[in-house]
DNA sequence: TGCCATGTTAAACT
DNA sequence: GAGTTTAACATGGC
């Protein structure tokens, strides 16, 4: 066993703000003793306050205090450190002191809320959560006809928490193409979209956690289909634009010609 | 070394 | 105003 507590990671999809979450639990219930670094927001606000819930919705982190919610959101280049400081004071966004120890956050975006994050969130869009709802997920895949496969699973709306390796993870492990529009999709392969995004979510949650990720990447970064051995196609897809690999021989783009 | 990426928002355009 | 495009953020792996 390993210990990473001091280490650094970046975060960005779903299945690693759980991680997040549950390396800070400790801190649940804890006051902040002292809050620090160059995120925008008044620190004085957070300074003595009790954290009364740690939750999260998609890749957005929220510290649960009296009347306000801290937002914390990884982007791209986001990271953590528990316990240790490991980079320069100036480049440290947001840093929390507690009686049981200190996170600190980089390259993210940290925000105060003042509404009650229960009314500001489809908690059941969120693929991670208990209250994860497919049927509501597709009645809103329903409403876009038209959305490509590839831009439906980056839909935080609909997908919260997935992000880009897990879509083409999820359409590779379906076999679908990602170009197919919604309407084009087949009620059960339309199903197995849904059910994916989610068990893949927690597939990836497991492989990170035993930092062989990678390691269990079917098509996302890879150069020759596993399946038939034929080239991974590698294109920016759809509305989003965001990388996309996938095997035009393996997946089926809908309505097919053959 | 330079390019690019697990992401999102907001300004700048048409 | 709407929809669309671009910039900004600014780290680290290859």
């Amino acid at each position: 066993m390993v210990c990473l507590i001091n280490y650094r990671r970046i975060m960005p999809e779903g299945p690693s703000i759980i991680i997040l979450k549950e390396l800070i639990l400790p801190f649940k219930g804890k006051k902040i003793l002292d809050a620090t670094g160059n995120a925008s927001i008044e620190m004085d606000r957070l300074k003595n306050k009790k954290i009364l819930d740690i939750r999260s919705w998609g890749k957005q982190l929220f510290l649960v205090l009296d009347k306000i919610t801290v937002r914390i959101h990884f982007l791209l280049f986001g990271s953590y450190s528990l316990h240790e400081q490991v980079k320069p004071d100036k480049s440290v966004r947001l840093c929390l002191k507690f009686k049981n120890g200190t996170v600190y956050f980089y390259t993210c975006s940290v925000r105060i809320l003042e509404e009650n994050i229960d009314s500001l969130y489809d908690w059941s869009a969120d693929v991670m959560s208990d209250k994860w709802n497919p049927g509501k997920a597709r009645k809103k895949l329903k409403d876009h006809p038209q959305l490509m496969a590839c831009d439906a699973l980056l839909d935080q709306q609909i997908f919260s928490g997935v992000g880009n390796i897990i879509k083409n993870e999820v359409l590779y492990r379906i076999y679908l193409h990602p170009e197919t529009r919604i309407q084009h999709i087949p009620p059960r392969k339309l199903t197995e979209l849904i059910n994916e995004a989610r068990n893949y979510s927690f597939d990836f949650l497991k492989w990170k956690k035993e930092y062989v990720l990678k390691k269990h990447w079917l098509v996302h970064t890879k150069k020759i289909c596993k399946r038939c051995e034929l080239p991974v196609i590698k294109k920016y897809c759809g509305i989003t634009k965001r990388r996309t690999f996938f095997c035009v021989n393996c997946q089926r783009l809908y309505p097919s010609n053959v």
